[in-house]
Order: structure tokens, then sequence, then C-alpha cells
DNA sequence: TCAGTAACTTGACTCGCTCAAGAAAAGGCG
DNA sequence: CGCCTTTTCTTGAGCGAGTCAAGTTACTGA
């Protein structure tokens, strides 16, 4: 797990100013990787003491811009963060309990970026999204 | 374009009452694929006359249930609906302008079905959503 | 150290969508 | 055909995630 300097580092690699919130922000995705917005508050305020909603929405649209942090929203639920940036991995979710996991890309680094016919659009990512069930959900299913 | 009778038929074959609303919808979103519920509503209200946003969202959901509709939701888009289900194809998304075409899956019928590591998920389904820039936005990017 | 700008606080607000209760109408059955 | 049950639609309130805006605080480079 990085360090606070380490988080130091990636800020002013990236021209970002380097603040109380923002490190503990990265920290907080760090360790909770695939969390939504207010579970990061919690786990910042825990760290900080009082910080604003309104600070960690900032820090988060910052970092994703600069590319510290990915933004992933699979349809029915809220944003989650992750710090896993550039290695265009992709998500397994479970349509029962929504739980995230990650799945590296089965065709190589940079998978499906060529579609059929592409309309004329210059594509220049694919994200990918696994629909399924997870294990304890499996599980619970069996045994009801 | 399927008619009005076509779309009675849809709905009795799902076990769902023949409403006018339920119609009026199943024929917007055949004629405006990838509408927001917004412009559904609209054009749903200019066929039928009064019609709430509940009924709108209500039968929205239903059809959706029922497989007649298919419900995709873009980070940073509001929830857009289509009527061509079942063929497993997947979508590109202007990042500028949000504009969205159809796009057949280039690897087969049911393509990436197997990710290199699913953690113990039964994956049922893999959606793909590429990113990229529009013809027009394109145009518009280098003329500028 | 100081100035200037980026970042944070506070609080109101928007938007997409859902909840709830009652009225209307679809469709099976006598 | 006309009644009855159940589903669907209307009306109107309400919720949650996220955004906007104005003012204060505090990084950072000179």
């Amino acid at each position: 797990m990085p360090t606070a300097s380490d988080f130091e580092r990636l800020l002013r690699g990236a021209s970002l100013r380097v603040t109380a919130p923002r490190i503990a922000v990265l920290s907080a995705v760090h360790e909770h990787p695939h969390a939504d917005t207010d579970s990061i508050i919690g786990v910042v305020r825990q760290n900080l003491g009082a910080v604003s909603h309104q600070a960690v929405y900032d820090v988060l649209r910052a970092l994703t811009g600069a590319g510290l942090l990915r933004r992933i929203e699979p349809q029915g639920s809220v944003a989650r963060y992750e710090a896993r940036v550039g290695d265009n991995h992709h998500h397994v979710v479970c349509r029962s309990c929504g739980a995230i996991a990650d799945v590296d890309c089965s065709v190589g680094a940079a998978p499906c970026l060529d579609a059929s016919d592409d309309h004329g659009f210059v594509i220049d990512e694919a994200e990918v999204i696994y629909w399924g069930t997870c294990p304890e959900c499996t599980t619970a299913a069996k045994s009801s």
C-alpha cells in the first residue's frame, strides 16, 4: 500500500496542489477499490475529521480528470472509483448484490478496439462490463 | 416500421395488457432508437395527448422487464431505451456530443463471454461500450 | 514572505427518478 | 353483454446523488 508521500508524488506529477483532502481521498480509494462516493466521504472523515462532501466531489473529479483515479458506474449503481488505472482492465458485476470484481482483459492489453462497423466514429477505448452472479449469491440461490 | 397491431401482438406475447400508452411507447422507441425518457414522453404525448410521466416510467420498466425493450445508460448520460433486443449488439458513444450508434459484435454472436479470471462469478452477459468521437465532432474539432 | 490562484466550506438547488394512494380501464367469466 | 378482479394510469409528494455559486482558506512560485 502506497504511503502519503507516494500520493504526494502522484499529485505533484499531475501538477495538482497537495492538500490533506486529496491525500486522504487517494488513500481511501486505494484501500477500498470500487467504493462509492459516500463510503469514500466516510473514510476520509475518519482520517481527517470534518471534510465537506463538496470537497470530496471536487477532489474525485480532479483526480479522475488527471488520470489518477478511474470512475466506473454500472447501471443501477452510483458512481464508484478505483485507483487501478492505465491497464485497461474490466469489471464483473453481480446482478444480485452489486459486488464488483476486476477482470483482466482476456484478449491482451487493448482488446476489442475494433468494432465491426464503426459508423465513422474514431474509437479510443472499449469498456467491457461482465454481468453475472457472484459466488456468494450463487450459493445463496442454490440453498434456498 | 411495425404497426400498432404488431405492437399489440408483442404485448400479448409477453402477457402484458394492451393499453394506448404501451403501444405509444413501443412505437416511440422504435422510431427513435436511443432516446432518453424525456424525449419518449414528448413523442408519446404528441401521439396520445396527456400521459403522465409516471405512466411512461412504468411502461418502460414493464417493457424492459419483459424483454421488449433494452435500457442503456452510458456514464454521464440519463437512461436511454432501444427496441433492438436479443441480438447482443453493442454501442459506440461520442465523448463530445453523446451520440450513440449501434455496433454489431465483432467476434460473433456472444463474444467476450470468457473473462480471463472470473473470480468465481457465473457470467451471463458481456456488455461492451466503445468510447470515441463521432464523425460530426471529429470534423468540428479539425476545423476549429 | 507575499501575492495570486487553486482548493475548500457552506448552503441552496436541480434533475432524474421513485413512492403512495386513489381512479380508471383491460380482460376473464358467467 | 355486463360484472368483477386485477393491473395500469393519474396526481402529487418526496428522495438521493450530484451540481452551482459565493465567499473563505491555504498552497506554491517568485
